[in-house]
RNA sequence: CGGAAAGUAGCGCAGUUGGUAGCGCACUACGUUCGGGACGUAGGGGUCGGGCGUUCGAGUCGCCUCUUUCCGACCA
């Protein structure tokens, strides 16, 4: 393995490819021998569980609760919505059958054609149907009213072209289905769960991300409304997030899902989604790694500091293991997750190298040397700078240093992105810049037209209609024809 | 689904006109090392993606098929 991994140096290939060999190198995921799908490894695995943590947290002060619904969803569902089956059937798998048995020459096994289902199921693409057919039993009154769940589960969507977490055939995430009795309580939810997106994807991963709503051309099949995050990555692409569904009455109708409202008249339920995915990983990545791996933040990282000893023998390994049992005790104490390293196995230089890959953000370390003076080493993964320091006080100068690495890390990728970030008037100009990368603020007259020329001219797309940016109005840059607001234009993962 | 490339040891690859399947890393044992990816010696590990064909003989030639990667279209 060793040397290998200085090729993550190398970026002459894509953005892309450097990419998928970080992944596959920090040990986080890769590519299963199955069509499209993902093998997330257990130090991947640990980011994610880091990151439903604390999402399900934020969504439970919000009054979410967790449930569960059928993987399964029979075929007759998906149509009962127009928008909703022309969005998915093209990407779904079907099971059509429930049993095999062993082929004629008795060395494998073939699908038992008597075994056909009177009706087909799908693999849930997303779970709305099967959730909103099942809300139809809990809602009679608007005293049932609102239902607020949400699901972690696993989704199969049949993708054409996958690459890891970005894009996978199955793919891990949380979806939240909500259930109204008005039309402004389901509109104020949806914009709360962008609300909760857009500060965990801040204040957590460290990511900056622009809110806003999606043209309708790039709405959610079925919804009125969807709400977005876009994240900018560091070759200038933008990554679609997390999003927020208004869904109107859309699904409360396509199930007959009616309630009697407090005027006593029946009505039907308002409805919201919302969902972040394992994607989420891949902003992570994206947005924080360098050339030496993984740059995690503090608050996501499953390993926050690593202790490495050097030693020549056996017994200085012992006092240095005495040493530094009590500043991990002291660490601990503090909440802070810190992995010892005497594993005498491998050599330092290979764990100092091994330990950047993956992202960790604080490393300590401490030799014979150091024993002598009561000092150890810090380094610190975002900047890469060392220094030695006393062992006195040391506990709360690394708690405050990861503090430090958090906002350190969004504040540089904040201004990596406000720096790429343009006000463009121009569309020769914007064609010319576009696909260097970059998130582009231009008026737009609205139409889906303009939206598919500069689709069909650059491959860069609206990502939104942003809602921090001040409006006015001006001149569409395609068209001519007066424009109301700036939208976000971005090529895109 | 279009265009390109690739599938040989856990990983990265070589394999010439068809003739005993190899190299580096990793792995195992022992020893020397240990402040930025150590070294020596000795080992183990293969249905050459799968199928069919041509041939005395196929990793190598032909056809089919599956999978992956990259570039497009589609999408979280």
């Amino acid at each position: 393995m060793a040397k290998e991994l200085k090729d993550l140096t190398k970026r002459s290939v894509s953005y892309s490819q450097w990419y998928n060999e970080l992944v596959v190198k920090a040990d986080l995921a890769e590519q299963s021998d199955v069509r499209g799908c993902m093998v997330i490894k257990p130090y991947g695995y640990a980011i994610w569980e880091k990151i439903q943590r604390a999402l399900d947290d934020k969504f439970k002060e919000t009054g979410v609760q967790n449930a569960y619904f059928p993987l399964l969803i029979p075929k007759s569902f998906l149509s009962r919505e127009a928008e909703h089956v022309e969005g998915f059937a093209k990407e779904c798998a079907v099971v059509t059958h429930y049993r095999l048995k062993t082929n004629e020459e008795k060395n494998g096994v073939v699908v038992d054609p008597a075994a056909k289902l009177e009706e087909e199921l799908i693999i849930r693409p997303t779970s709305e149907t099967i959730i909103w057919n099942t809300y139809k039993n809990w809602i009679q009154s608007y005293r049932d009213l609102p239902i607020l769940c949400n699901q972690w589960c696993n989704v199969m969507r049949w993708e054409m072209r996958t690459r890891l977490f970005l894009r996978t055939a199955e793919f891990l995430w949380q979806e939240g289905h909500t259930a109204h009795a008005t039309r402004e309580e389901a509109e104020d939810r949806a914009k709360m769960m962008l609300k909760v997106y857009a500060d965990f994807a801040e204040k957590y991963m460290a990511v900056p991300v622009v809110q806003g709503v999606k043209s309708e051309t790039e709405r959610f099949a079925g919804a009125l409304d969807t709400y977005t995050i876009e994240a900018m990555m560091q070759d200038g692409k933008a990554l679609q997030s997390g999003t927020s569904h208004f869904l109107g009455q859309n699904f409360g109708k396509a199930f007959n899902v009616q309630f009697i409202n407090k005027e006593n008249q029946l009505e039907y339920a308002w409805a919201t989604s919302w969902g972040v995915s394992t994607r989420l990983m891949g902003a992570l990545i994206m947005t924080h790694s360098d050339d030496n791996g993984l740059v995690l933040p503090p608050k996501l990282a499953p390993i926050q500091v690593v202790i490495v000893p050097i030693h020549k023998n056996e017994e200085q390994l012992k006092a240095i293991d005495e040493k530094v049992d009590g500043i991990v005790a002291q660490l601990r104490a503090l909440g802070i997750s810190v992995k010892y390293d005497n594993a005498d196995n491998k050599r330092p230089g290979f764990k100092f190298a091994d330990y950047e890959l993956k992202g960790v953000p604080v490393r300590l370390v401490m030799g014979a040397r150091d024993l002598e003076n009561n000092t150890i080493e810090v380094m610190r993964r975002d900047t890469l700078e060392k220094e030695t320091r006393t062992c006195d006080g040391i506990v709360e100068y690394v708690k405050n240093l990861l503090d430090e690495i958090q906002e350190n890390i969004y504040l540089k990728a904040k201004t990596y992105r406000d720096e790429h970030i343009y006000e463009c008037d121009n569309y020769e100009d914007f064609k010319a810049r576009v696909k260097d990368g970059g998130f582009f603020l231009c008026h737009w007259d609205g139409t889906a037209e303009t939206e598919a020329k500069i689709k069909e001219d650059t491959q860069a797309t609206i990502r939104c209609v942003p809602f921090d940016v001040e409006q006015t109005p001006g001149v569409d840059m395609v068209s001519g024809k007066p424009a109301k607001y700036r939208v976000l234009i971005a090529r895109s993962y």
